[in-house]
DNA sequence: CACAACAGTTGCATTGATGCAATCATTGCG
DNA sequence: CGCAATGATTGCATCAATGCAACTGTTGTG
């Protein structure tokens, strides 16, 4: 069990002679890397629940803050507070609801948007170098065989992602 | 800018056109609900940090506890008080270094290599399962773009890794 | 040997998240 | 209208993580 971590030859091994399940272990493992990599500098300006509401907020546009909670699996009690923080730090802003009175809506701020474009910026640009450095024959094979599995593996239900945020 | 979860059918689109860069985001998504899946259930157990120090600990053996603060970019005296909770829970022990009288070496308990493997059990029956759904040829092709893909993106560094916990 | 460097712990203070229970305002329904 | 349900907030209380500063014990070096 030593040695999670480092090029594993038995892995890579097995890889190569197409050991599927090892392969997609070690490829999610890479995007990982990337994904943790697109989200570091960020997460020294909010907390990873905080961004998890960031996401969904651009993703869904203006929210309820109780379907917010619910939706990051928060209590309203929990939710309202962090509501607080992030408001005074400007990513989101609450309104009425036009709607309901007793409604409040959750607002992405400029500055909350721009965040989340951030990371998904840099995730897109840590991938294409990665893909620049395959020859153009391999990124084909590569697309081809990433959008299989995708839609092998079905959109993960946003509670899921949730969880780490995107 | 709307609609970042759900079928997004322009992305799908130029996933299958081939836009290499859309079908990883897509992939990468795909795999990153599956890793929140196989953790979803240990969350309950420990926090993200803490996983973190099991799954370092698991790939590399037992190790000096400020080692492992550096791994895990904490400072002593937070991580001394983290090892007291994981230790109380029975997740580390915490042993004498046979080298040195004033080091402390943290060792995994059989109780946290266990929680580490469950996860990677989980996570390797996940990606099973989607595979499975696969035609052979399929997986095959997706076999060798994975190993392609990973190869190009090299191992991430441990650093990065520890941010997201494996 | 003496003193500096090192490893780890402890005191203290702060922050973010969590959640139960109670409260307030609004809405909708009988 | 009146009252129950709804949406959000507030009053606790707790817990994990964070990190600075001070302190204890150990090691190694001049």
């Amino acid at each position: 069990m030593q040695h999670e971590s480092g090029h594993d030859p038995v892995r890579i091994e097995r890889a190569l002679q197409g050991d599927p399940v090892e392969a997609t272990l070690t490829t999610s493992r890479a995007l990982l890397g990337l994904v943790a990599r697109s989200l570091s500098e960020t997460l020294d300006l909010v907390t990873l629940p905080q961004f998890r509401v960031l996401v969904i907020l651009a993703g869904n546009g203006p929210m309820r803050i109780g379907e917010l909670a619910k939706r990051v699996r928060s209590v309203p009690s929990t939710f309202t507070r962090s509501m607080d923080r992030m408001e005074q730090q400007g990513w989101v802003v609450r309104e009425a609801s036009p709607t309901s009175r007793r409604e409040v809506l959750v607002h992405l701020t400029p500055k909350g948007a721009q965040l989340v474009v951030e990371v998904t910026d840099r995730r897109r640009s840590e991938i294409s170098e990665v893909l620049r450095r395959l020859t153009p024959e391999d990124a084909e094979i590569v697309a081809r065989a990433f959008a299989v599995f995708a839609a092998a593996a079905a959109e993960p239900p946003p509670e899921d992602l949730v969880l780490l945020g995107l």
